[in-house]
Order: structure tokens, then C-alpha cells, then sequence
DNA sequence: CGCGTTCTTGACTGCTTTCAAAGATGGTGG
DNA sequence: CCACCATCTTTGAAAGCAGTCAAGAACGCG
């Protein structure tokens, strides 16, 4: 097993093995303060972790990518810390155990490696909220899926499948859709990429990592 | 072992046991992309987790309290994911090792627990800088600060010690220094807190609490 | 007591939001 | 195959929250 994501061909081969859960989109996946049995694996299909204010704004804290886990933190009483929604139709399946008996040390490695993974994506998320521009945020964002999509195979050419709208882009990002839409709209003047129809093409890579120091986490490839 | 955070009877015990390291204000403690030996705890002190853009903007990714670990993601080539600096003088020991050997089983819940805080309070530093006002920023981290700070026994009556300045707030809060002068003012004038050198005193935390709906993580007490 | 750091204040700028409404898009049923 | 409807995107004008720049006051330490 690589170290996390999980490679697609993995994909289909857990698909085939372990228990399948089918969500469809828009649907809730799980709530916060619920109860959680295993750390779920996300087949196919996007999710996004979020939390809601008492006044209804929203926070997407990240969205969920095939290949990655749901539920990272495992202890006594398990908690959902956010809930979770179905982007598009996803398909989940509990993920193998990682038992204490030592014979599945590459697994919990994957784990650990997963794990870090997903602190890193927080952390940079945090920095985008709290010290980018819009123009910034955006930018980051596109490429930090983009990074995430390459890892499992996901990215044709320069495009991604980007299936969500611009109000999630805006919960995600801290913004309004109103904002996202016109900054959107001055990346396409400036030729950094193509966004239609639940499609991005990356125009220019190079002058979008320029803009936001974008840096993909160092201990991936190990 | 009490669930994490340790207690202050437990950190007194550790001080006496394990090796120490002491870091002075202002200095750096870890530096992101450093290999990281094994976790450390925090026994006294405040230290902040950060990242830098490379134009100099700032982001305070959290701040560490007495108690607490500094680095929870543990995995082949374990690398820092973010820097660290001591905001006071601090004390760190090496965190005892949670092996595998089956007779540190509490040891272990308690990471496992400490890491879900730790991503639980990843996840709020998400939802105040992506959507909340300054004023519900600065109300929300000083009510999570001093969540925290009860469970390692350092609030006395209704004041904490609080030993940031304003600008270290303003890069953990994603706003100016100036901003944050001028809410704290407002804070100050609406009768919710008393901030002078260095000590918060909480006039009103119920009205607080209501401004931000605040909750603490549900699962500490289990 | 002196100096550097931190806090405070004022005036002005500007990025982002708000409110509203007009297009575009895509899926569905007649 | 096309009309229809809900959802999503786009646009405009005005208001507001937070940032910037600058300078003076207060604080703490040696």
C-alpha cells in the first residue's frame, strides 16, 4: 500500500472486498457529536467537512477527496468533530482496521502518513483564512486540490472535475458567492484558468504558485 | 493518566521523571520541515504554532497551553508541519513513548484523545477566521483559552494570565493589530472583560458565551 | 530615569459584503 | 424535441467592516 492517498487501483480493489455505503449528493453523511465506529474511506465522489453557526453561516472546513479517509481521530467514545455532507454521489467503506497485532504496520503507517496529511491541510487552510486575499484564497485552493486530485490519478492534462458551486467555494474559502464569482472572473482575465461547467483548466501552473508560495507538503514522497 | 490535557499533579510528576528542555521567550522551538524525534510536552509556558507567507504576513496556526503536546503527527520521516516559538519562557520534556507492547494502553487513549482535541480546536481556529467578526473572534479564543486553561487547573476565580501581545492576537485572529486595539475596547465598554498586563478578567462569560455559541468539545469528560 | 516595546487614537482608504435582479444552465416531463 | 422550473451564475449600486499610515501615550525593563 502506497503511503496515503490511497492509489486508485487500491480503490478498486477495497471496492470489490469491503462493505459499500452509497450517499447521494447533498445528502448528510454524519453529524457532528455523533457516534463513529471506523474511520470511513471515501471510493468515490467528493464530501465536505463542515460546521454551522446557530445563525446558519457556514464553514466548510475541507472537502474530502476519493482515495482519503473521513475520520481520522480514533479514541474512547469516538465524536464526529464536524459533520459531513455528500457533494456529489459518493461511495464510502469502512476502512480495514488497524489492529495492535503487528502484522498490519504498513497500514497503520498509511494511517499515520493520512493523518499528517490531513493536520497539513487544515493548517494551510487556516492560513488561507486568515492572512490571503480572495484572489489568494481561490488561487491556493484550486491548487491544493489539483496537488490532492494528482495523487490519485484524477487530474487529465491541466483540468480537474471540480464538482461543486461557487457558494461552497465561498464557505470554504470565508468569502460570498457574490465575491468568489467576480474574483473568478478577474483569474479568467488574467489567464489563469478556464472555469466552466464543473471544470478547471489550469492556464498557467507556474504564475499561480508564484502568487500564493504554494508548497505541497515534503513528506509525501518519502 | 487523566484524558488529555495532563493534569498539573501529572506535569509535576513528569518534570521530576523525564528529560527537560528549557526555550526563552521569542525563541524558536521547532521550525517547519524539521525532523521531529518524538512529541513534546509542553510542562509550562505558552508556546504558538505558525506559519509564514514569504512576504512576511504571519498566521498563528494555535497556541500551546500548559499541558498540552507540540507535535501530535507521528509517521515514518515525521516532519513539523508547522514552526513553533515560545511566547514565554517555557519548559518542554520529551513525551513518554506509547509503544506497541500493549502495557501503555492508557498512555495511548490518552494521545488519541489529545490529538482530537487538538483537531477540534484546528477546526474552531477554521470556522473564527472564515466566518466570524473580529468581536466574535476575539470573544470565542478567549472563552477557548480559558476552556483550556481550567483543565490544567490555571484559572484563577475569573482571570486568566494571558501573556500575548495584541499584534500576536491579530496574527492568530487574521486581523491588525489595530483592529484588535479597537475591539478589545469595545469589549471592554460593553462590560464582558478587563485586560491589563498581561490578565484577563471575565466580567460576563454567560454573555459571552451567547455572542458565540460557544461549546466545549463534548467528549473530554467521558 | 531612559529607551524600546506595546498600546491607543485619528483620518482615510479599500476590499468585501449586502441587497436586488437579471441571465444562464441543466435536468425533467409533456 | 422543446417548454418549464429550480439552481446557479453574473452584474450593479451602495454600505460597512477592517486595513493602512502615522503619531502620540503608556508601559515595563534594565
Amino acid at each position: 500500500m502506497s503511503l496515503a492517498p490511497v492509489s486508485a487501483a487500491e480503490i478498486q480493489l477495497l471496492r470489490d472486498v469491503q462493505p459499500q455505503q452509497v450517499v447521494r449528493a447533498r445528502r448528510e453523511i454524519l453529524s457532528e457529536g455523533a457516534v463513529v465506529e471506523a474511520p470511513m474511506l471515501l471510493l468515490s465522489g467528493w464530501a465536505a467537512r463542515y460546521r454551522l453557526l446557530m445563525d446558519g453561516r457556514r464553514q466548510i472546513l475541507g472537502v474530502v477527496l476519493p482515495g482519503e479517509l473521513l475520520c481520522h481521530q480514533q479514541h474512547r467514545g469516538p465524536v464526529a468533530l464536524s459533520s459531513a455532507v455528500a457533494l456529489t454521489d459518493v461511495v464510502l467503506s469502512a476502512a480495514p482496521a488497524a489492529d495492535r497485532t503487528g502484522n498490519t504496520a504498513g497500514l497503520e503507517e498509511a494511517y499515520a502518513v493520512s493523518a499528517a496529511l490531513n493536520e497539513h491541510y487544515l493548517l494551510q487552510q487556516i492560513v488561507r483564512l486568515g492572512r490571503m486575499s480572495a484572489l489568494e484564497r481561490i488561487a491556493d485552493w484550486l491548487l491544493e486540490v489539483r496537488e490532492r486530485l494528482l495523487a490519485v490519478g484524477l487530474v487529465s492534462g491541466n483540468a480537474i472535475h471540480l464538482p461543486v458551486t461557487q457558494e461552497l467555494i465561498a464557505d470554504t474559502l470565508g468569502l460570498t458567492s457574490v465575491h468568489v464569482n467576480r474574483t473568478i472572473q478577474t483569474m479568467r482575465r488574467e489567464g489563469l484558468v478556464e472555469i466552466r461547467g464543473g471544470w478547471v483548466t489550469f492556464l498557467n501552473v507556474d504564475k499561480l504558485r508564484a502568487m500564493v508560495d504554494f508548497r505541497a507538503p515534503t513528506f509525501t514522497r518519502s
